[in-house]
DNA sequence: CTAATATATGAACACACATTCATAAAGGAG
DNA sequence: CTCCTTTATGAATGTGTGTTCATATATTAG
């Protein structure tokens, strides 16, 4: 039984819920996880490696950021297996690696479009 | 063709990927929305509700931080249309408010589970 | 009305984080 | 080797954010 009285709900319902829940370990990789997401960089350069591979140069480019802050999210990216990159010469080239972001992608597009 | 010549990408892929690429409203939207997501108590919270209805006092108990923290943070899952409230008498019973959330939820999970 | 309970809110603080600047590392050309 | 280009990284800075504390608001009971 919970504290408050408002509902009774049982100490089996509780024992259920605490029983599903993911542990301390999921939660915080999965609040880690959608916290890339988070940030308008990060998404900005998701979306243009969804296209086609591109280098960290050209990447800069098009996001309009510097060069050095597109490294630095790429690291992050690279960290959470949402990029990979392939080394050519002095270039590096990135592209996506997961085949779950678009989900992710269409699925919060969808919530936000819903008014 | 970007400033880069690394593949010589055409102006023409240039401008199909600017074409695409979402407004800069629907990008902050979306690092919003995501940015919901990141963090512990947050995800704690909605995995909670989609168990059952709760109110505030219960939710601080499961979740184990103080009342004000959860109305807190309650407050930006419903600025975000998470979570809808109902009031009965003095207290408010939230729920969730979304059909994507459980889709996340497990997209993400299916994420860090893969190694 | 007052008292009690449940929830919401504002201020303050501590911490996390994204960007910039400067510079290092890595590779290719000469 | 040196020079140049591309990328990575460390430090510094400013901004954002989650929690706590104190308090306000709302509703019910008496």
């Amino acid at each position: 039984m919970l504290v408050c009285n408002c509902k009774q709900i049982s100490s089996a319902d509780v024992k259920q819920m605490l029983r599903g829940l993911p542990s301390e370990a999921d939660i915080e990789d999965l609040s880690a996880f959608f916290k890339v997401f988070g940030d308008p960089t990060r998404l900005r350069i998701i979306y243009y490696l969804s296209c086609t591979e591109l280098c960290v140069y050209d990447l800069s480019a098009l996001v309009g950021m510097q060069q050095s802050a597109i490294s630095h999210q790429l690291k992050i990216l690279r960290l959470h297996r949402l990029v990979k990159s392939r080394r050519e010469g002095t270039m590096v080239f990135y592209s996506l690696d997961d085949r779950h972001v678009n989900d992710l992608y269409a699925t919060a597009l969808a919530h936000i479009r819903e008014q």
